[in-house]
RNA sequence: GGCGGCGUGGCCGAGUGGUUAGGCAGGGGCCUGCAAAGCCCCGUACUCCGGUUCGAAUCCGGACGCCGCCUCCA
Protein backbone atom coordinates (compact mmCIF):
# COMPACT_ATOMS: atom_id res chain seq x y z
CA UNK A 1 0.00 0.00 0.00
CA UNK A 2 0.95 3.55 -1.12
CA UNK A 3 3.38 5.09 1.67
CA UNK A 4 2.74 8.83 2.29
CA UNK A 5 3.96 11.63 3.95
CA UNK A 6 1.45 12.74 6.69
CA UNK A 7 1.44 16.35 7.59
CA UNK A 8 0.02 15.98 11.04
CA UNK A 9 2.82 13.22 12.25
CA UNK A 10 5.04 14.87 10.21
CA UNK A 11 6.05 11.42 8.58
CA UNK A 12 5.77 9.10 5.51
CA UNK A 13 4.00 6.67 6.89
CA UNK A 14 1.18 4.33 5.04
CA UNK A 15 -1.83 5.37 3.77
CA UNK A 16 -4.45 3.52 5.96
CA UNK A 17 -8.26 2.91 4.27
CA UNK A 18 -11.44 3.31 6.46
CA UNK A 19 -12.97 0.62 4.42
CA UNK A 20 -11.12 -2.18 2.70
CA UNK A 21 -10.53 -1.47 -1.18
CA UNK A 22 -12.09 1.95 -1.24
CA UNK A 23 -10.52 5.33 -1.13
CA UNK A 24 -11.77 8.73 0.29
CA UNK A 25 -10.35 12.09 -0.61
CA UNK A 26 -10.99 15.57 -0.38
CA UNK A 27 -9.27 17.98 -1.95
CA UNK A 28 -9.75 21.79 -1.57
CA UNK A 29 -10.80 22.74 -4.86
CA UNK A 30 -10.59 26.70 -6.56
CA UNK A 31 -12.10 29.66 -5.21
CA UNK A 32 -13.63 30.49 -9.19
CA UNK A 33 -13.01 34.56 -9.09
CA UNK A 34 -10.27 34.24 -11.61
CA UNK A 35 -8.39 32.29 -14.16
CA UNK A 36 -6.64 29.23 -12.83
CA UNK A 37 -2.88 29.85 -12.87
CA UNK A 38 0.69 26.85 -13.68
CA UNK A 39 0.04 26.45 -9.55
CA UNK A 40 -3.62 25.70 -9.70
CA UNK A 41 -2.48 23.11 -12.73
CA UNK A 42 0.33 21.24 -10.57
CA UNK A 43 -2.23 20.61 -7.60
CA UNK A 44 -4.90 18.90 -10.02
CA UNK A 45 -2.18 17.21 -11.73
CA UNK A 46 -0.69 15.53 -8.52
CA UNK A 47 -3.52 14.56 -6.86
CA UNK A 48 -4.77 13.50 -10.04
CA UNK A 49 -1.79 11.25 -10.34
CA UNK A 50 -2.09 10.13 -6.70
CA UNK A 51 -5.93 9.19 -7.43
CA UNK A 52 -5.41 7.14 -10.78
CA UNK A 53 -2.59 5.76 -9.50
CA UNK A 54 -4.99 3.74 -6.60
CA UNK A 55 -7.74 3.08 -9.37
CA UNK A 56 -5.18 1.64 -11.77
CA UNK A 57 -3.85 -0.56 -9.14
CA UNK A 58 -7.58 -1.48 -7.86
CA UNK A 59 -9.27 0.28 -5.27
CA UNK A 60 -12.61 3.01 -5.72
CA UNK A 61 -11.85 5.76 -4.78
CA UNK A 62 -14.62 8.55 -3.69
CA UNK A 63 -12.67 11.97 -4.80
CA UNK A 64 -14.13 14.72 -3.33
CA UNK A 65 -13.09 18.62 -4.30
CA UNK A 66 -14.89 21.72 -4.27
CA UNK A 67 -15.76 24.73 -5.93
CA UNK A 68 -15.82 27.87 -3.59
CA UNK A 69 -18.55 30.25 -5.16
CA UNK A 70 -18.88 32.37 -2.59
CA UNK A 71 -15.91 34.29 -0.86
CA UNK A 72 -14.90 38.17 -0.47
CA UNK A 73 -12.80 38.21 -3.46
CA UNK A 74 -15.66 36.87 -5.55
CA UNK A 75 -18.10 40.00 -4.09
CA UNK A 76 -14.83 42.16 -4.85
CA UNK A 77 -14.36 40.90 -8.38
CA UNK A 78 -18.05 41.04 -9.20
CA UNK A 79 -18.49 44.51 -7.94
CA UNK A 80 -15.63 45.58 -10.12
CA UNK A 81 -16.98 43.97 -13.11
CA UNK A 82 -20.54 45.03 -12.97
CA UNK A 83 -21.72 41.46 -13.16
CA UNK A 84 -23.65 39.40 -10.95
CA UNK A 85 -21.47 37.07 -7.96
CA UNK A 86 -23.54 34.14 -9.81
CA UNK A 87 -22.50 35.31 -13.18
CA UNK A 88 -18.93 35.60 -12.45
CA UNK A 89 -18.50 32.50 -10.19
CA UNK A 90 -19.54 30.44 -13.01
CA UNK A 91 -17.59 32.02 -15.80
CA UNK A 92 -14.47 31.11 -14.06
CA UNK A 93 -15.99 27.90 -12.81
CA UNK A 94 -16.12 26.85 -16.63
CA UNK A 95 -12.59 27.95 -17.14
CA UNK A 96 -11.96 25.70 -14.47
CA UNK A 97 -13.39 22.79 -15.78
CA UNK A 98 -11.96 23.42 -18.82
CA UNK A 99 -8.74 24.04 -18.08
CA UNK A 100 -9.02 21.07 -15.86
CA UNK A 101 -10.12 19.04 -18.92
CA UNK A 102 -7.06 20.04 -21.27
CA UNK A 103 -4.96 18.61 -18.44
CA UNK A 104 -6.42 15.17 -18.85
CA UNK A 105 -7.59 15.95 -15.31
CA UNK A 106 -10.43 13.23 -14.44
CA UNK A 107 -13.57 15.02 -12.95
CA UNK A 108 -14.04 14.45 -9.33
CA UNK A 109 -16.36 12.41 -8.25
CA UNK A 110 -18.41 15.25 -6.83
CA UNK A 111 -17.75 18.86 -6.85
CA UNK A 112 -19.92 20.20 -3.93
CA UNK A 113 -20.22 24.11 -4.02
CA UNK A 114 -20.24 26.05 -1.03
CA UNK A 115 -23.38 27.83 -1.91
CA UNK A 116 -25.31 24.47 -1.73
CA UNK A 117 -24.23 23.18 1.56
CA UNK A 118 -25.05 26.57 3.54
CA UNK A 119 -27.64 25.15 5.20
CA UNK A 120 -25.55 22.23 6.75
CA UNK A 121 -22.68 24.86 7.29
CA UNK A 122 -25.35 26.87 9.48
CA UNK A 123 -26.02 23.94 11.23
CA UNK A 124 -22.39 23.57 12.11
CA UNK A 125 -22.36 27.15 13.25
CA UNK A 126 -25.69 26.55 15.66
CA UNK A 127 -23.65 23.68 17.23
CA UNK A 128 -20.11 25.66 17.81
CA UNK A 129 -22.34 28.86 19.05
CA UNK A 130 -24.05 25.90 21.09
CA UNK A 131 -20.82 24.00 23.08
CA UNK A 132 -19.15 27.97 23.47
CA UNK A 133 -16.73 27.37 20.97
CA UNK A 134 -17.92 30.18 18.83
CA UNK A 135 -18.68 33.10 19.88
CA UNK A 136 -20.71 36.11 17.99
CA UNK A 137 -19.32 39.59 17.14
CA UNK A 138 -20.97 43.07 15.21
CA UNK A 139 -19.72 41.59 12.11
CA UNK A 140 -20.27 37.67 12.37
CA UNK A 141 -19.71 34.71 14.13
CA UNK A 142 -15.94 33.89 15.03
CA UNK A 143 -14.64 30.37 15.93
CA UNK A 144 -12.92 30.48 19.35
CA UNK A 145 -9.77 29.10 19.24
CA UNK A 146 -8.41 28.40 22.45
CA UNK A 147 -11.17 26.01 22.32
CA UNK A 148 -8.71 23.55 20.78
CA UNK A 149 -6.21 22.62 23.29
CA UNK A 150 -3.84 21.35 19.89
CA UNK A 151 -4.78 23.98 17.67
CA UNK A 152 -1.38 24.24 15.25
CA UNK A 153 -1.01 20.78 15.59
CA UNK A 154 -1.13 20.38 11.71
CA UNK A 155 1.90 23.52 11.23
CA UNK A 156 4.04 22.09 14.02
CA UNK A 157 3.24 25.11 16.19
CA UNK A 158 1.68 25.77 19.58
CA UNK A 159 -0.82 28.17 20.37
CA UNK A 160 1.84 30.80 21.72
CA UNK A 161 4.14 30.82 19.41
CA UNK A 162 1.22 31.00 16.58
CA UNK A 163 0.37 34.06 18.74
CA UNK A 164 3.70 35.64 19.14
CA UNK A 165 3.68 35.93 14.70
CA UNK A 166 0.29 36.93 14.40
CA UNK A 167 0.06 40.48 12.66
CA UNK A 168 -2.19 42.96 14.06
CA UNK A 169 -5.80 41.92 13.09
CA UNK A 170 -7.95 44.89 11.74
CA UNK A 171 -10.56 43.45 14.02
CA UNK A 172 -9.50 44.28 17.50
CA UNK A 173 -12.90 42.62 19.38
CA UNK A 174 -11.60 39.30 18.07
CA UNK A 175 -10.66 37.17 21.67
CA UNK A 176 -6.95 36.11 19.89
CA UNK A 177 -6.12 37.23 16.87
CA UNK A 178 -6.08 33.58 15.49
CA UNK A 179 -9.75 33.46 15.89
CA UNK A 180 -11.43 33.15 12.44
CA UNK A 181 -15.07 33.88 11.02
CA UNK A 182 -17.01 30.99 10.54
CA UNK A 183 -20.32 33.15 9.36
CA UNK A 184 -19.59 36.75 8.08
CA UNK A 185 -22.68 39.46 8.46
CA UNK A 186 -24.27 40.74 4.79
CA UNK A 187 -23.24 44.15 4.07
CA UNK A 188 -25.75 46.33 2.02
CA UNK A 189 -26.34 44.70 -1.68
CA UNK A 190 -23.89 41.47 -0.56
CA UNK A 191 -25.10 38.46 -1.15
CA UNK A 192 -26.61 36.50 1.61
CA UNK A 193 -28.34 33.81 3.14
CA UNK A 194 -30.67 33.51 6.19
CA UNK A 195 -29.38 32.36 9.54
CA UNK A 196 -30.39 32.49 13.74
CA UNK A 197 -27.27 34.94 14.09
CA UNK A 198 -28.30 37.06 11.19
CA UNK A 199 -27.97 36.82 7.80
CA UNK A 200 -25.37 36.49 5.65
CA UNK A 201 -22.28 34.16 4.27
CA UNK A 202 -20.16 30.86 5.43
CA UNK A 203 -16.18 31.33 5.91
CA UNK A 204 -14.58 29.59 3.58
CA UNK A 205 -12.89 27.63 6.73
CA UNK A 206 -16.15 26.06 7.62
CA UNK A 207 -17.42 25.02 4.01
CA UNK A 208 -14.58 22.57 3.49
CA UNK A 209 -15.19 20.68 6.87
CA UNK A 210 -18.94 20.27 6.46
CA UNK A 211 -18.71 19.55 2.91
CA UNK A 212 -16.13 17.24 3.42
CA UNK A 213 -17.79 15.16 6.22
CA UNK A 214 -20.78 15.70 4.33
CA UNK A 215 -19.68 13.73 1.78
CA UNK A 216 -17.16 11.26 2.48
CA UNK A 217 -17.92 11.05 6.28
CA UNK A 218 -15.98 10.98 9.44
CA UNK A 219 -12.91 9.66 9.74
CA UNK A 220 -12.25 10.03 5.76
CA UNK A 221 -8.66 8.47 5.04
CA UNK A 222 -6.93 11.62 3.31
CA UNK A 223 -7.11 14.85 2.81
CA UNK A 224 -4.94 16.84 0.89
CA UNK A 225 -3.99 20.37 -0.65
CA UNK A 226 -1.44 23.10 -1.51
CA UNK A 227 1.22 23.77 1.16
CA UNK A 228 -0.32 27.26 1.58
CA UNK A 229 -3.42 25.78 2.76
CA UNK A 230 -1.93 23.98 5.90
CA UNK A 231 -2.21 26.85 7.70
CA UNK A 232 -4.52 28.30 8.47
CA UNK A 233 -6.86 26.80 6.32
CA UNK A 234 -6.49 23.17 6.98
CA UNK A 235 -5.70 24.09 10.73
CA UNK A 236 -9.16 25.96 11.17
CA UNK A 237 -10.66 22.74 9.16
CA UNK A 238 -9.34 20.52 11.79
CA UNK A 239 -10.23 22.61 14.78
CA UNK A 240 -13.42 23.06 13.75
CA UNK A 241 -13.97 19.24 12.99
CA UNK A 242 -12.09 18.99 16.81
CA UNK A 243 -14.95 20.88 18.86
CA UNK A 244 -17.76 19.12 16.42
CA UNK A 245 -16.47 16.11 17.76
CA UNK A 246 -16.17 14.51 14.58
CA UNK A 247 -13.09 12.64 13.46
CA UNK A 248 -11.50 14.08 10.09
CA UNK A 249 -9.11 13.03 8.04
CA UNK A 250 -6.85 10.33 9.15
CA UNK A 251 -3.89 11.76 6.84
CA UNK A 252 -3.07 14.98 5.50
CA UNK A 253 -1.05 15.60 2.01
CA UNK A 254 0.67 18.82 1.08
CA UNK A 255 1.99 19.66 -2.08
CA UNK A 256 4.51 22.23 -3.17
CA UNK A 257 4.77 25.50 -4.88
CA UNK A 258 5.37 25.96 -8.24
CA UNK A 259 8.36 28.77 -8.65
CA UNK A 260 8.74 31.23 -11.08
CA UNK A 261 12.75 32.04 -10.48
CA UNK A 262 13.34 32.24 -6.29
CA UNK A 263 9.68 33.53 -5.91
CA UNK A 264 6.08 31.21 -5.40
CA UNK A 265 3.90 31.55 -7.87
CA UNK A 266 0.88 33.38 -6.26
CA UNK A 267 -2.34 35.40 -7.41
CA UNK A 268 -0.97 37.98 -4.86
CA UNK A 269 2.35 38.31 -6.56
CA UNK A 270 0.95 39.02 -9.99
CA UNK A 271 3.35 36.74 -11.26
CA UNK A 272 1.41 33.80 -12.72
CA UNK A 273 1.14 32.21 -15.79
CA UNK A 274 -2.83 31.52 -16.56
CA UNK A 275 -3.17 27.95 -17.03
CA UNK A 276 -4.81 28.49 -20.55
CA UNK A 277 -1.74 30.35 -21.82
CA UNK A 278 0.35 27.83 -21.28
CA UNK A 279 -2.39 25.04 -22.68
CA UNK A 280 -3.06 27.07 -25.88
CA UNK A 281 1.28 26.65 -26.67
CA UNK A 282 2.14 23.80 -25.24
CA UNK A 283 0.78 20.15 -25.50
CA UNK A 284 -0.62 19.71 -21.89
CA UNK A 285 0.61 16.31 -21.83
CA UNK A 286 4.61 17.70 -21.15
CA UNK A 287 2.95 19.79 -18.26
CA UNK A 288 1.97 16.20 -16.78
CA UNK A 289 5.58 15.03 -17.43
CA UNK A 290 7.35 18.32 -15.93
CA UNK A 291 5.22 17.58 -12.42
CA UNK A 292 5.83 13.78 -12.43
CA UNK A 293 9.44 14.16 -12.96
CA UNK A 294 9.79 16.32 -9.88
CA UNK A 295 8.21 15.34 -6.47
CA UNK A 296 5.12 16.54 -5.39
CA UNK A 297 6.59 18.07 -2.21
CA UNK A 298 9.33 19.90 -4.01
CA UNK A 299 9.41 23.58 -5.84
CA UNK A 300 8.90 23.20 -9.44
CA UNK A 301 10.23 25.61 -11.61
CA UNK A 302 8.23 26.55 -14.86
CA UNK A 303 10.01 28.11 -17.19
CA UNK A 304 9.82 28.37 -20.92
CA UNK A 305 12.81 26.91 -20.61
CA UNK A 306 11.61 23.80 -18.27
CA UNK A 307 8.31 23.18 -20.60
CA UNK A 308 10.18 22.62 -23.63
CA UNK A 309 12.71 20.08 -21.62
CA UNK A 310 9.62 18.40 -20.81
CA UNK A 311 8.14 18.40 -24.43
CA UNK A 312 11.23 17.09 -25.92
CA UNK A 313 10.93 14.18 -23.44
CA UNK A 314 7.58 13.79 -24.06
CA UNK A 315 8.29 13.49 -27.49
CA UNK A 316 11.19 10.45 -27.20
CA UNK A 317 7.81 8.52 -25.19
CA UNK A 318 5.63 9.50 -28.22
CA UNK A 319 8.16 8.03 -30.36
CA UNK A 320 8.22 4.61 -28.37
CA UNK A 321 4.23 4.53 -29.28
CA UNK A 322 5.06 5.37 -32.60
CA UNK A 323 7.82 2.32 -33.29
CA UNK A 324 5.16 0.32 -31.60
CA UNK A 325 2.23 1.51 -32.81
CA UNK A 326 0.78 1.34 -29.22
CA UNK A 327 -2.77 2.01 -29.01
CA UNK A 328 -4.25 5.52 -27.87
CA UNK A 329 -5.58 4.57 -24.37
CA UNK A 330 -8.31 7.30 -25.21
CA UNK A 331 -11.75 7.84 -22.74
CA UNK A 332 -12.59 9.05 -19.80
CA UNK A 333 -12.63 6.28 -17.77
CA UNK A 334 -9.38 5.96 -15.73
CA UNK A 335 -7.12 3.42 -16.52
CA UNK A 336 -7.25 -0.07 -15.07
CA UNK A 337 -4.07 -1.78 -14.23
CA UNK A 338 -6.17 -5.44 -14.89
CA UNK A 339 -6.81 -4.44 -18.31
CA UNK A 340 -3.19 -5.07 -19.09
CA UNK A 341 -0.62 -7.90 -19.47
CA UNK A 342 2.12 -7.83 -17.03
CA UNK A 343 4.14 -10.88 -17.67
CA UNK A 344 7.32 -11.49 -18.07
CA UNK A 345 9.47 -8.47 -18.24
CA UNK A 346 6.46 -6.14 -18.08
CA UNK A 347 6.09 -7.14 -14.56
CA UNK A 348 9.28 -6.26 -13.88
CA UNK A 349 8.88 -3.10 -14.94
CA UNK A 350 5.37 -2.40 -13.21
CA UNK A 351 6.25 -3.58 -9.65
CA UNK A 352 9.78 -1.13 -10.41
CA UNK A 353 7.18 1.92 -11.30
CA UNK A 354 4.94 0.77 -8.31
CA UNK A 355 7.35 0.72 -5.39
CA UNK A 356 8.41 4.02 -7.07
CA UNK A 357 4.99 5.02 -6.54
CA UNK A 358 4.08 4.23 -3.32
CA UNK A 359 7.31 5.41 -1.81
CA UNK A 360 5.55 8.55 -0.94
CA UNK A 361 4.87 9.06 -4.77
CA UNK A 362 8.00 8.86 -6.04
CA UNK A 363 6.57 10.32 -9.93
CA UNK A 364 10.13 10.96 -10.67
CA UNK A 365 11.46 7.87 -9.71
CA UNK A 366 8.78 5.94 -11.70
CA UNK A 367 9.64 8.25 -14.48
CA UNK A 368 13.29 6.75 -14.63
CA UNK A 369 12.23 3.63 -14.65
CA UNK A 370 10.00 4.11 -17.46
CA UNK A 371 12.52 6.00 -19.21
CA UNK A 372 15.03 3.02 -18.44
CA UNK A 373 12.64 0.49 -19.77
CA UNK A 374 12.06 3.14 -23.25
CA UNK A 375 15.75 2.37 -23.98
CA UNK A 376 15.25 -1.26 -22.82
CA UNK A 377 11.92 -1.97 -25.31
CA UNK A 378 13.87 -0.06 -28.39
CA UNK A 379 17.37 -2.30 -27.70
CA UNK A 380 15.17 -5.34 -27.83
CA UNK A 381 13.51 -4.01 -31.21
CA UNK A 382 17.14 -3.47 -32.31
CA UNK A 383 18.05 -6.94 -31.48
CA UNK A 384 15.51 -8.83 -33.34
CA UNK A 385 13.50 -9.68 -30.25
CA UNK A 386 10.08 -7.63 -31.43
CA UNK A 387 8.23 -9.60 -29.40
CA UNK A 388 9.56 -8.82 -26.61
CA UNK A 389 10.03 -5.54 -27.30
CA UNK A 390 6.28 -4.99 -27.95
CA UNK A 391 5.45 -6.23 -24.91
CA UNK A 392 7.30 -4.01 -22.57
CA UNK A 393 6.51 -1.13 -25.04
CA UNK A 394 2.94 -1.66 -24.56
CA UNK A 395 3.65 -1.83 -20.66
CA UNK A 396 5.22 1.17 -20.79
CA UNK A 397 2.44 3.18 -22.59
CA UNK A 398 0.08 1.45 -19.64
CA UNK A 399 1.83 2.66 -16.64
CA UNK A 400 2.31 6.01 -17.76
CA UNK A 401 -1.65 5.90 -18.43
CA UNK A 402 -2.28 4.42 -15.05
CA UNK A 403 -0.23 8.37 -14.42
CA UNK A 404 -2.52 9.55 -16.56
CA UNK A 405 -0.27 10.02 -19.32
CA UNK A 406 -1.35 9.22 -22.61
CA UNK A 407 1.27 8.37 -25.12
CA UNK A 408 0.59 9.32 -28.67
CA UNK A 409 1.17 7.21 -31.59
CA UNK A 410 0.80 9.12 -34.74
CA UNK A 411 -2.62 8.69 -35.70
CA UNK A 412 -2.71 11.87 -37.75
CA UNK A 413 -5.05 12.06 -41.01
CA UNK A 414 -2.94 12.24 -44.19
CA UNK A 415 -4.23 14.72 -46.38
CA UNK A 416 -4.68 13.26 -50.23
CA UNK A 417 -2.45 16.22 -51.56
CA UNK A 418 0.32 14.80 -49.02
CA UNK A 419 -0.03 11.10 -49.45
CA UNK A 420 0.52 11.91 -52.99
CA UNK A 421 3.55 13.91 -52.01
CA UNK A 422 5.01 10.67 -50.03
CA UNK A 423 4.31 9.08 -52.89
CA UNK A 424 6.45 11.04 -55.65
CA UNK A 425 8.87 10.80 -52.99
CA UNK A 426 9.10 7.06 -53.00
CA UNK A 427 9.13 6.84 -56.41
CA UNK A 428 11.97 9.46 -56.86
CA UNK A 429 13.98 7.58 -53.87
CA UNK A 430 13.59 4.06 -56.16
CA UNK A 431 15.30 5.82 -58.76
CA UNK A 432 17.34 7.56 -56.99
CA UNK A 433 16.69 11.05 -57.53
CA UNK A 434 17.58 11.94 -54.07
CA UNK A 435 17.40 15.94 -54.91
CA UNK A 436 13.80 14.85 -55.96
CA UNK A 437 12.92 13.31 -52.75
CA UNK A 438 14.55 15.82 -50.26
CA UNK A 439 12.88 18.78 -52.53
CA UNK A 440 9.86 16.89 -52.11
CA UNK A 441 10.24 15.88 -48.31
CA UNK A 442 10.69 20.07 -47.74
CA UNK A 443 7.72 20.77 -49.84
CA UNK A 444 6.29 18.05 -47.00
CA UNK A 445 7.78 19.89 -43.83
CA UNK A 446 6.05 23.42 -45.13
CA UNK A 447 2.95 21.54 -45.06
CA UNK A 448 3.82 20.45 -41.62
CA UNK A 449 4.27 16.73 -41.66
CA UNK A 450 7.57 15.39 -40.34
CA UNK A 451 8.67 11.98 -42.42
CA UNK A 452 10.77 9.42 -41.64
CA UNK A 453 11.76 6.34 -43.47
CA UNK A 454 11.44 2.90 -41.89
CA UNK A 455 11.76 -0.43 -42.54
CA UNK A 456 8.26 -0.69 -43.38
CA UNK A 457 8.39 2.19 -45.62
CA UNK A 458 7.67 6.46 -44.63
CA UNK A 459 6.10 7.25 -41.45
CA UNK A 460 4.39 10.50 -41.26
CA UNK A 461 3.40 12.96 -38.48
CA UNK A 462 2.53 16.47 -37.58
CA UNK A 463 5.36 18.45 -36.87
C1' G B 1 10.63 36.72 16.43
C1' G B 2 8.25 31.41 15.84
C1' C B 3 7.83 27.15 12.54
C1' G B 4 9.19 24.55 8.12
C1' G B 5 11.99 23.75 3.70
C1' C B 6 15.95 24.21 0.12
C1' G B 7 21.33 24.60 -1.88
C1' U B 8 23.14 18.15 -6.84
C1' G B 9 27.04 17.95 -13.24
C1' G B 10 25.57 23.16 -19.09
C1' C B 11 19.95 23.19 -17.70
C1' C B 12 15.80 20.68 -15.19
C1' G B 13 15.48 17.18 -11.45
C1' A B 14 15.42 12.24 -8.24
C1' G B 15 17.95 9.58 -4.74
C1' U B 16 21.22 7.48 -1.39
C1' G B 17 26.26 5.73 4.00
C1' G B 18 30.20 2.26 -0.41
C1' U B 19 27.35 -0.04 -6.51
C1' U B 20 24.28 4.01 -13.44
C1' A B 21 18.91 8.15 -11.26
C1' G B 22 16.30 9.97 -15.41
C1' G B 23 15.32 13.71 -19.07
C1' C B 24 17.04 17.77 -22.03
C1' A B 25 21.23 20.06 -24.23
C1' G B 26 26.49 18.99 -25.99
C1' G B 27 30.72 15.85 -28.23
C1' G B 28 32.22 11.20 -30.88
C1' G B 29 30.58 6.75 -33.42
C1' C B 30 26.96 3.01 -35.70
C1' C B 31 22.64 2.82 -38.77
C1' U B 32 20.51 5.85 -43.07
C1' G B 33 21.18 7.80 -50.17
C1' C B 34 20.84 12.04 -46.72
C1' A B 35 17.79 12.70 -42.66
C1' A B 36 14.53 11.29 -38.64
C1' A B 37 13.94 7.65 -35.02
C1' G B 38 16.96 4.17 -32.54
C1' C B 39 21.58 2.14 -30.58
C1' C B 40 26.81 2.51 -28.49
C1' C B 41 30.53 5.64 -26.06
C1' C B 42 31.81 10.39 -23.41
C1' G B 43 31.34 14.76 -18.93
C1' U B 44 32.05 12.10 -13.68
C1' A B 45 28.01 16.56 -9.79
C1' C B 46 26.20 17.00 -4.90
C1' U B 47 27.26 25.46 -1.15
C1' C B 48 31.40 25.88 2.50
C1' C B 49 33.98 24.36 7.15
C1' G B 50 34.51 20.86 10.94
C1' G B 51 33.09 15.95 13.10
C1' U B 52 31.42 10.59 13.25
C1' U B 53 32.90 6.37 10.00
C1' C B 54 37.11 1.66 6.94
C1' G B 55 34.15 4.89 3.67
C1' A B 56 29.60 10.89 3.43
C1' A B 57 27.09 14.31 -1.50
C1' U B 58 24.05 10.98 1.93
C1' C B 59 24.53 11.08 9.41
C1' C B 60 25.92 15.12 13.30
C1' G B 61 27.49 20.31 14.39
C1' G B 62 28.45 25.07 12.50
C1' A B 63 28.71 28.91 8.61
C1' C B 64 26.87 31.21 4.24
C1' G B 65 23.02 31.85 0.67
C1' C B 66 17.93 31.28 -0.69
C1' C B 67 12.64 30.19 -0.20
C1' G B 68 7.97 29.57 2.22
C1' C B 69 4.15 29.82 6.20
C1' C B 70 2.72 32.75 10.56
C1' U B 71 -2.93 37.66 6.31
C1' C B 72 -6.21 35.84 1.06
C1' C B 73 -3.43 32.04 -1.80
C1' A B 74 -2.84 25.40 -5.12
Amino acid sequence: MLQLFDSLSAQVRELRLRDEGRASIYLCGPTVYDLPHLGHGRHALVWDVLRRWLVFSGLEVDFVSNVTDIDDKIIERAAAEHVSEAELSTREENEWWRAMAALGVAPPNHAPHATAYVEEMVAAIVAMLDSGAAYELSDGVYFDTSRVGDYGALSGQSLDSLRAGARVEPNEAKRSPLDFALWKRAKEAEPSWEAPFGAGRPGWHTECVVMSLALLGEGFDLHCGGLDLKFPHHENERAQAVVLGQRFAQHWAHHGWVMVGEEKMSKSLGNFTSLTDLLGQTDPRAYRLLVLRSHYRSPLEVTPETVADAERALERLDALARRFSLPALAGERLELASDFDFSGEAGVLRARVSSAIEDDLDTAQALAKLFDATSQANVLADRGNPRGAAQLARAIGALCAGMGLRLHASDDEVDETSADLVSEREAARAAQDYARADALREELSRRGWIIEDTPEGPAMRRA
